[in-house]
DNA sequence: GTTTCTCAATCAAGTGATTGATTGATGACA
DNA sequence: TGTCATCAATCAATCACTTGATTGAGAAAC
């Protein structure tokens, strides 16, 4: 028999601030940053305002704590499968399977990426979250560009940096689904695939 | 010698919605969306703000009149150099010295529109505007490759739909400009060329 | 008792938009 | 040429909220 007066509405500061993150989050899916509202949050979230001022000062303080929780989701999410001792080329296929996942698993967390990296170009507290997300995404590649051309996997011309831009702007452009002019993941990752391969007969 | 009883601080309906679009264009880039107001547009024009709302009824059309002259300024460009008879592989060059000249002309644009394309999920009116380019921009680079398989500039198994996703994917990505972590865009181009040319033992 | 958390009411400034008056430009007419 | 009517364009003042944030009191947890 459960005993409603003990039930509570509080919530300790760590999950509270959680639960504005995770609110705040699907509501910039939603509206984004524009669109935005201190009360939306609140209301989504079922507290009072005050409540939430209390919790995150300000709303840029909110928008910093947006940021930090899709860097802990996004670094968590980074550390899943682990590549050592793998051909270049695997290790790409493996990167693959993690960027389908984390499309699946994240819907939103694809929308809402974008819209603080353009938001970094004016706020540099911003920016030093989540920039070296992409960063560190794109050195991942670089390093597999690196590896695959000295195991054989890639043609000895490929410049890792460079294919390692073509791959992760490749990749975000399809993650971002702006127009249904596309084409499929698979048709996708196979095209990148044969984009650096290494010819049989080199 | 200038008579200054003939100055006159009106303008055409048109004229007036020009600078409206011009001075709203240059807000998005430095505030984004979320940062735009009205007042500040009427400010940078030089006008009341009851004038904007004469010739621009509401903000809402207002973003609007901002994604209809993006689109006129960007099918404008799209114009500059003809294709016809030229293989492949030339017309792939022409496109990625047409997008070098966007990015140092327009560099506002390279901002703007990216908003506008993330407005676009929550707002039909304004995809309805600006997604179309996008398309078109795609079907551009399908088109290129299509022909350069035919006239032997490129691999014979190029998917020419996924490979237009790679290049504008790769473009768009640089043009954004999130991050220092990033190839030169010589050297882009040059790797987006080594990626689907033809083989010369093929 | 102390600390943490929550709330309703409120504040001050900002925001998109409106109102009513005025000005400027143009064409018709005497 | 001058006058008048008309319409387009402009403005200051104002409206009706909206917004991020604050205040002071009370509740909950330890």
């Amino acid at each position: 028999m459960s005993d409603i007066s003990t039930i509570s509405r509080r919530e300790s500061g760590e999950d509270r601030r959680r639960s504005i993150a995770l609110a705040a989050r699907t509501l910039i899916a939603e509206k984004g940053l524009e669109g935005l509202r201190t009360r939306d949050i609140a209301q989504r979230v079922g507290i009072n305002i005050a409540t939430l001022h209390y919790h995150v000062p300000t709303k840029e303080a909110l928008v910093a704590l947006v940021a930090e929780s899709l860097r802990d989701d996004f670094q968590a999410q980074a550390q899943r499968h682990p590549r050592t001792g793998k051909s270049g080329l695997e290790q790409l296929r493996l990167e693959f399977a993690d960027f389908r996942e984390t499309v699946t698993d994240t819907p939103e967390m694809i929308v809402v990426l974008p819209n603080l990296f353009e938001r970094a170009r004016r706020d540099p507290a911003i920016g030093a979250i989540v920039l070296p997300l992409y960063d560190y995404w794109r050195q991942q590649f670089t390093d597999i560009f690196t590896l695959g051309i000295a195991d054989g996997s890639f043609r000895r011309n490929v410049d890792p940096a460079a294919a390692a831009c073509i791959v992760t702007g490749a990749l975000s452009d399809h993650w971002r689904g702006w127009t249904d002019f596309r084409a499929s993941l698979d048709a996708l990752i196979a095209e990148l695939e044969r984009a650096f391969i290494r010819n049989l007969t080199d």
